[in-house]
DNA sequence: TGTACATCAGTGAACGCGCGTTCACTGATGTAC
DNA sequence: TGTACATCAGTGAACGCGCGTTCACTGATGTAC
């Protein structure tokens, strides 16, 4: 192959940023090489900087894409939902889901990068794109609310739960209970199911 | 120098772990080089395999030293308070300060290297040490409980709350008005201090 | 206690290896006339 | 519409580079007598 057209060549970009986006969400922004992509869409690795300026220009459009791929996500799923609570429910159900935990390639990169961007240099791209990530998922989950009035304290918090409680869960997956126990969780604080172990009570201030 | 003692040797592997575990947590697991903690300890790279059996082994020594430390911290505050809440209180003061956002190489472990835990392989040492860690950081904040026949379902959900909002703050530490608000609506909600933004009553079940 | 010898912590050069990046080249694609 | 030419997506070899690891060596330390 000596020379694509325009569209085969946008058609292996997105290819390329498609399967980094993915190695991102799995391996961290470390976690890919050059050859690899390349390879992903089916190329070698000498034709990767008539795409991209750098590795790392590569990376941040793959994260860039893992975020944005969230805010559709959220947007599909108040689109199916008779209202905002309803909207909210079926996406913390899914985001603290084992399907979830288990899958990080097509999951929240916001969840997936979050250390890599708390690595990342001050001021860098990557730090700048999870910036706009980030505020979008907490601005799209502060829209599921009824109170339009109410600031997005709430959805921070939920935000950072639910993120918190989906690392862990990754984290320490060689125990299977323990760690959809976090999930179930977080899951019933969420949406205050008190049945069973009434974990909301239990993290009450202190008294 | 041709040969330490073993008492300088003994210290050596100290300082090659201490260098380590600091790095682990600002750099994450991938992010030392074994010339670079040798360095530290004032070696060349060539005697580190009479320590370690690969850096892989030092990562792990390292990750292991750093989950260590938190419980030793959390044990020395509870020593220094009157009563298990109180202790609570000030761990999650601290937790959730910018001092501890501002500090990863001396900061949580658990938070640091959550990702990196849930990157790695089944069954690999680093999960092992992982979950190990994180049990007993949540098993010791349970103990910080005034209930003593409570399950750790509380003590879960509030570090998985604290280790979100921490990364999260990280990441976001660009913009530090919206990072520390991060840190304030989780301490906020966790310390019950209703005044202010409210955040707790925000986050009840959608309603 | 002194002596002779074995041990082994640390040195520094060297090794493969895979990586990011560059570059001369190919030949189909896109375009100007 | 056809033709001539410029463009440029992709190839594959090559480059430095830093890394993890190995190894022969050094000489003070530790030990057996």
């Amino acid at each position: 192959m000596a020379r694509a057209s325009r569209a085969q060549a946008e058609s292996h970009r997105r290819e390329i940023v498609d399967a980094a986006s993915a190695r991102v969400r799995e391996c961290g922004v470390d976690g890919l090489t050059v050859p690899e992509m390349m390879a992903a869409a089916g190329l070698t690795h000498g034709g990767f900087y008539r795409h991209f300026s750098s590795k790392s220009d590569l990376v941040v459009q793959a994260c860039a894409a893992a975020y944005a791929e969230k805010i559709q996500e959220m947007e599909a799923i108040r689109a199916d939902s008779g209202d905002g609570p309803a909207a909210r429910a079926t996406f913390i159900e899914r985001y603290l889901s084992t399907t979830h935990r288990d899958h990080p390639g097509r999951g929240c990169g916001i969840a997936a990068t979050a250390a890599d961007a708390a690595r990342a240099p001050a001021g860098s791209p990557l730090r700048g794109a999870y910036r706009e990530g980030l505020a979008n998922m907490v601005a799209t989950l502060a829209g599921f609310g009824d109170d339009p009035d109410a600031d997005d304290a709430g959805a921070l918090l939920e935000v950072a739960l639910m993120v918190g409680a989906l690392t862990l869960a990754r984290a320490g997956a060689d125990d299977e209970a323990r760690s959809s126990r976090i999930l179930q969780v977080a899951k019933d604080f969420l949406l205050g199911d008190q049945s069973g172990a009434g974990a909301s009570a239990r993290v009450s201030p202190a008294s």
